[in-house]
DNA sequence: AATATAAATGAAAACCTTTCTCATTTACAC
DNA sequence: GTGTAAATGAGAAAGGTTTTCATTTATATT
């Protein structure tokens, strides 16, 4: 039930934020914009302002409920955390994003952080390319 | 002499195009914006659009003279383009950048890409995190 | 050196995503 | 049920970047 969910968060239950926590968990797509989500509520019927969805989305990334890829150009694409870390791959043709792990490069990362005594709050690794389906 | 160099690039050798170069080549900041370029015209007494920069910019680009970094959150930085990739590390607090190259993580790279059937065509990797200097 | 012409420029408007403002509505503790 | 702080919607505003369009400039040609 979203319901427990957002109020575990410290959030007040209200319609906007159940029904986007609807769309992130039911949504074809793991990885949707503030737009994206927008349209999937009015589609369904509910008339909730883009406003709105921005704000909700922003107060989920913040309860860890989503997190936020800020992608090259674009607008930002939000996802249902799962706890577990992951970096992504972008096809440039159709948009299409898929997801990986890589202990040793997340391993290089703080090796190099290290190096140059920088404290790692963050990363972020995107690799664009063209998906097998995009490739002629 | 800038000149060539615009030339060689099968660009028109006109005076914003020098003096960006110029900006670019001689500036103690290696990573700089179009607001950064354009603050040190205005400063060198060259009464240059800001549109023309990004414009300028934007076609150094595409010349391969320079590269864009697209950071979080911000707006594009530029730097001149030697040839050699390397990836960034960001301080959170004063913005400062560094540069790094790790072998390792670029041949990941490829690897993950091939692994997942994507013609990879481009990367960006940022890491974040608090500078020697900033941590207090 | 003067001329023609396509390209480049400056200023301002437009753009696009995201945030803010503020009047109104809503959730929830009492 | 009531009261109050928090959340919402609509639209304005923000901030970086791009576009528009009239004017200027670089360069090929005479
Ligand atoms: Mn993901
Ligand atoms: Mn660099
Ligand atoms: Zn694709
Ligand atoms: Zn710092």
């Amino acid at each position: 039930m979203e319901s427990q969910d957002l109020r575990k968060a410290g959030l007040k239950v209200t319609l906007p934020r159940i029904k986007v926590l609807e769309i992130l968990e039911s949504a074809q797509q793991r990885h949707m914009s503030a737009e994206d989500v927008y349209k999937a509520l009015l589609e369904m019927g509910e008339e909730i302002g883009l406003a709105t969805v921005y704000r909700v989305l922003t107060q989920f990334e913040g309860a860890g409920l989503v997190s936020r890829l800020s992608i090259e150009g674009g607008h930002a694409v939000f996802e249902l955390e799962d706890g577990s870390h992951h970096d992504h791959l972008l096809c440039v043709r159709c948009n299409q994003i898929e997801e990986f792990i890589d202990e040793v490069i997340e391993q290089r990362q703080r090796a190099i952080a290290a190096e140059k005594g920088f404290q790692m709050t963050d990363h972020s690794l995107y690799i664009y390319g063209i998906c097998r389906n995009c490739q002629s």
